[in-house]
DNA sequence: TTTATACTTGACAAGAATAGTAGGGTATGG
DNA sequence: CCATACCCTACTATTCTTGTCAAGTATAAA
């Protein structure tokens, strides 16, 4: 029941490319250093949200990623949901038809409930926070060590 | 982000217990052949949920094993936390000590929030429904289809 | 036009976790 | 005393995770 690193990662990579929307791209290796995440492994990453419309890339020196949409259309929820596949804590209750296994036992059917509930949580909780959200939460942050620095 | 086998099968087996709570020790063959789960598989699940006092174990022929406690008492998260170890959906966020690993990145303590909010609401599901709530349910599919039959 | 930069793609691989199997040992009711 | 059923440990196959590596392609700038 671990999030794996593909989200997570993801995540703190979206949120570096949030704090500078207005910036023009910014370029792999840039957030690797700074996230302190391998650079191959988060193009993999990049990539992959790319081809789900959450990113633009430009190639070619001064080239990167940008934000597809405003911070504010990118939820955490939509960020896992392409990184990790999907947010369902079981393959039963899945809405992805592609993920979906049913079964047939009759108890099973009784703890279904529970994970219909469990899984409506965790979106809830995933798509009530965005990336603007986070990167204010980020901006302040610095912002208070500045005042804590003079 | 996916519960293993080990917290639905346990969940269901402990469904099996709390419908006949009241009728002395169940064998792990029975809930086995009921649940269609291996044997060896379930021993290592119960006994495991015995460790962590949900289950008390009757040995010897007609032996088997009983909840502990009342249904009422036991919830869906005591169970999905013995299983599985942790219900936390990332290692900084977990509160065993044991499994905690701490990180230093500025970005991530933005992602810590959100990782808080997630933790706090699977918690909160979980522990919203114990067995006796899942052993009504059960029984009243039971009574539904009796219902139909006729 | 050349060159350095940076994205693009696919293959590969070590390590951990999952989902079991296997096989002995121990207690106990009949 | 023996069949039943729990008890415990070790082992294994498979899958998933977390990367690495190599060989491209596109493009801005010199």
């Amino acid at each position: 029941m671990k999030l794996s690193t593909k989200s997570t990662y993801g995540l703190r990579a979206m949120v570096n490319l949030a704090l500078k929307y207005d910036e023009g791209a910014i370029s792999i290796s840039d957030i690797a250093k700074k996230e302190d995440i391998s650079v191959s492994y988060l193009e993999q990453l990049l990539n992959r949200l790319r081809h789900k419309g959450m990113l633009e890339s430009v190639r070619g020196p001064n080239g990167g990623y940008v934000l597809a949409k405003r911070p504010k259309k990118i939820t955490v929820g939509d960020i896992v949901r392409v990184l990790e596949g999907d947010t369902a804590p079981v393959y039963c209750v899945t809405n992805q038809a592609r993920l979906k296994r049913s079964c047939r036992r009759s108890t099973t059917c009784v703890a279904k409930g529970v994970w219909e509930k469990l899984a409506d949580a965790i979106d809830r909780v995933l798509d009530s926070v965005n990336l603007e959200d986070l990167a204010r939460q980020a901006g302040d942050e610095v912002g208070h060590e500045k005042d804590i620095s003079r």
